[in-house]
RNA sequence: GCCCCCAUCGUCUAGUGGCCUAGGACACCACCCUUUCAAGGUGGCGGCACGGGUUCGAAUCCCGUUGGGGGUGCCA
């Protein structure tokens, strides 16, 4: 078996992944290839889990998409009770014979009437010294020992826990079943991890873990806990109230590089001026003790502008090729078998220096592959308004019935020399045609995308936008 | 309540006692370019939470205050 170092990521399942969950895996993965170390994928085991295991199957597909596998394919999946089940107990029954933790028969709410009681908050070691043994309704307490606990932590350096601030914690409930953090401390030593790197809200339950390992003899992992990523109301990221899926940006048309990046920079940034890196880079970069100390807001304007930086860096058949699941998708608004590539890759250089995301690329060049345009009656509307597009569409739908080439530099000549004359400005002078052919006032440059459309189709949609004027 | 963590432009960050008149990126604003919209270029706005120390010198070290967050289950 390797002596090398050994990363473990154990995200619980909810449905779907968090882009917290996201940049703490990264932040393993990096390391772990930097170090020539192994990367253990382990999904958390709950109800949920085993009632939905598509959800187990979403976060592997989730950190698939941001190239993160596990090197050990076994443990990709629930494991808790498949695969150590018997080493929580044997784990706990150790700790019973050796004294280290203790039968107690109080329930939850005896615990919390003694505490009310006394005026202390938690448990108050009432049974430490009855010398019960097990029998259901019983819970496994751990026997807290005096003194303190220090927590060398990679990014924060000591900390220190007096252990009187800490209650005999429960290790197996009343019905013979570990609690996770027992759970959680056994599959590290069985997994034989030597990193634990996870988000700052474990901070406070590692002391407890740690006195586990302890009393289990072993050397305790290199701790190391990174900031937490927030919402603007800088509380904790949730599922109910921000919108967090990773799944969700994969959907949406951002780039799995550009995702990376971006996560990468939340709490670390890359060593010299760039923050847009290659992963090379971050991998032979990346350094737990580098990670800062607090709190970062998660900010997807800032991950669209990267997304677009990622997307303009694509080579032209990177990105039509980056396009298709958004071109083929279900709720695209053209007719399916309207769809041409050949004019899609014409217009795709011009698209591509616009896009902020993939998704939004059908928008751009639907007009393309409808039958008619999707008018937006208002620009429309306005633009008619204009002194003189009415003369500008209907001399320049003349002029393009025979136009010699048809190529975008004559059709902008012919249109511009007409609007000229009209006294329109190059940009008010192609807004009529703009909206007859597009549908919209905006969109991508025109005259190559007339070139694309063709003379007829061009034709056709002016003259037909060109009665409507008649009978407005 | 108790425990723990955190504190540089609106946001993400650089900064580890003098190179700081605090640098960059996103956002925002203006201008340039321009075929609408983008992209690109130039410039602008904007910050060391507060109070005490330590020091010749503090964004940087110490203490306190304030503020924020997290944890504290027979949840994971």
């Amino acid at each position: 078996m390797s002596s090398g170092p050994r990363f473990r990521f154990a995200p619980s399942p909810t449905g779907f992944f968090h882009v917290g969950g996201a940049r703490t895996a990264l932040f393993n993965w990096a390391l772990a290839k930097r170090l020539r170390g192994r990367f253990v994928l382990r999904i958390e085991d709950t109800d949920e889990a085993r009632n939905r295991p598509e959800w187990t199957d979403g976060i592997i597909d989730a950190l698939a998409w941001i190239g993160i596998r596990g090197d050990d394919p076994v443990f990709e999946g629930p494991y808790f009770q498949s695969h150590y089940a018997d080493a929580h107990l044997l784990a706990a029954e150790r700790l019973f014979t050796s004294g280290a933790a203790y039968y107690c028969d109080l329930t939850s709410e005896e615990v919390q009437e003694r505490a009310k009681a006394s005026g202390l908050s938690g448990y108050d070691g009432y049974s430490r010294d009855r010398g019960l043994g097990p029998a259901p309704g019983r819970v496994l307490r751990f026997r807290v020992p005096d003194g303190e606990t220090v927590v060398h932590d990679l990014v924060r350096g000591d900390v220190v826990f007096d252990n009187s601030t800490i209650e005999d914690f429960v290790l197996l409930r009343g019905n013979g079943t570990p609690m996770f953090l027992l759970a959680n401390v056994v599959d590290d030593m069985e997994m034989r991890i030597s990193h634990v790197v996870r988000a700052e809200e474990h901070l406070p339950n590692t002391p407890k873990q740690q006195m586990l390992w302890d009393a289990l003899g072993q050397r305790p992992p290199v701790w190391a806990h990174v900031p937490l990523l927030v919402n603007e109301q800088r509380k904790k990221l949730s599922k109910r109230r921000d919108k967090v899926a990773v799944e969700q940006y994969r959907d949406e048309g951002y780039l799995a590089d550009a995702m990376v990046n971006y996560l990468m920079t939340l709490g670390w940034s890359p060593p010299g001026d760039e923050e847009i890196v290659p992963w090379s880079t971050i991998e032979a970069t990346f350094r737990l003790e580098d990670v800062n100390h607090s709190p970062a807001f998660f900010d997807i304007k800032k991950l669209s502008a990267f997304n677009g930086e990622y997307i303009r860096m694509l080579s032209i058949e990177a990105f039509i090729a980056a396009c298709q699941p958004f071109l083929h998708s279900e709720d695209v608004p053209w007719p399916p078998e309207r769809f041409d590539p050949a004019k899609f890759a014409a217009l795709a250089s011009v698209v591509q220096s616009r896009a902020t995301t993939l998704s939004e690329v059908p928008g751009v060049v639907d007009f393309m592959f409808l039958d008619d345009p999707i008018l937006d009656e208002l620009a429309w509307e306005k633009t008619m308004a204009t002194p003189g597009a009415k003369e500008v569409l209907s001399e320049t739908t003349d002029a393009y019935r025979n136009i010699e080439p048809w190529e975008a530099s004559v059709l902008k000549e012919t249109l511009e020399a007409i609007g000229e004359r009209h006294g329109m400005k190059k940009g008010k002078a192609q807004a009529p045609v703009r909206v007859a052919v597009t549908g919209r006032a905006v969109g991508p440059p025109l005259f190559e995308a007339l070139e694309v459309l063709g003379r007829d189709e061009v034709v056709r949609r002016l003259t037909t936008v060109g009665m409507g004027i008649g009978t407005a």
